[in-house]
DNA sequence: TTTAAAAAAGGACATTTGTCTCGACTAAAT
DNA sequence: ATTTAGTCGAGACAAATGTCCTTTTTTAAA
């Protein structure tokens, strides 16, 4: 659920230190600056170096559905700059983010130069294919109390914490929804361990932690 | 729904024009043969010439969740290929299906070789998580209602029909919801142009459709 | 045409999920 | 310490969906 891609930070990192003249920056995100938003015309790709960014859909409806949390050596925009096409997706920084910009004629440049960087890219896109169809099969098909549990493990393993808003919105439910699977999983003892305890504490969800002492 | 890549089909039929001596062949599948099963080894790429297959994972509490529909020119096993791992999910032709079959070593060694191939495919790939992503977002925030209704029109424009089975598959649905919307979107008037009336028609749906009369 | 077997549809009930709302708790201001 | 505004959790009810089982329809055989 927290994708990285170190092998694509690493490749960009190089190129920046051998290409100091290449119109790569570096730019800063404050925690929920969004700093793409759907719909909208685009012109660069961004590489985040540091931080966390949600990648998320908002429907016509109102409702967000989040598509995947971004970590270290994520991209965001190729896809628009592949397809010359508007955002898809609203990107938001969730904790303080770093990250690389580089204009998408550099990009696309790229891949016609580097066949590194385009076997890089043609791995990076498969994965995704990969993770964003399991999901979708995963959370149509499992109930919510499966999928939450598998999420709140994920991120005990990835020692990182997802706002309960966030992980509504990631599971496609409501928070309300999200708040009666999580007594549910308590009450039958899914929490027993303190590594989930650790996660209630960040998630500010202090008050289910007590009902655990 | 129905997924197409007529660049990709021409590309590859001018390939083998050019090509004979490589080991490009033509399979034919009958309606309902699984010719790629989840989890196993594969080392071809396929490439439909002509008919419908659907590709699909089956969780292991026994359920299908259809990924796509897949028509001419559209590719599988070029994630398996790539990223060097067995099937991600099974496909089965539903019509008859007639296929390139592309030894894995000659499409890899494709990528590297021809630039216009790999355009293709990141075109290709770039496709598939707009549409994975949208779906899923779609299908998580909308009613079943307003997804069946589109679903069913995509049917009618592409003049194509699929089995009630497959489509509570795509919807992530039991039958007997679909059944019920379907109920729903009549008695509200929502089968009124003669080329939903086709759709049912075809879709052994006839009951429903004299309803309408 | 009638009958039997198989397949599909739909009713009934249980479960899940969403919406709206109220009450408890928190934190800041006085 | 008291008040007030804001946030969060959860109760109550409605809507949606799944499961199970009966009824209806279709198909094939006699």
């Amino acid at each position: 659920m927290l994708r990285t891609n170190l092998t694509f930070l690493s490749f960009i990192e190089h190129f920046c230190a051998e290409n100091k003249e290449e119109a790569i920056t570096l730019k800063n995100f404050k925690a929920g600056y969004r700093f793409i938003e759907q719909g909208e015309k685009i012109s660069n790709i961004y590489i985040i170096k540091d931080g966390i960014s949600k990648c998320f859909i908002s429907e016509e409806n109102g409702k967000d559905f989040i598509i995947e949390f971004l970590g270290k050596g994520e991209v965001v925009g190729e896809l628009e700059a592949i397809k010359k096409i508007n955002c898809l997706c609203n990107v938001a920084a969730i904790s303080e983010v770093t990250a690389y910009v580089i204009p998408d004629h550099l990009f696309l440049s790229l891949i016609n130069k580097s066949s590194e960087f385009t076997t890089i890219l043609l791995q990076e896109l498969s994965t995704r294919i990969i993770q964003t169809s399991t999901r979708a099969s995963f959370q149509q098909l499992y109930t919510l109390e499966y999928a939450l549990l598998k999420l709140l493990k994920l991120q005990a393993d990835e020692h990182i914490s997802i706002s309960k808003e966030d992980m509504a919105a990631y599971l496609g439910i409501s928070v309300r929804s999200f708040n009666r699977s999580l007594k549910q999983v308590i009450a039958k003892g899914g929490f027993d361990t303190p590594e989930f305890k650790n996660i209630l504490q960040l998630t500010s969800m202090k008050k289910l932690l007590e009902r655990l002492r």
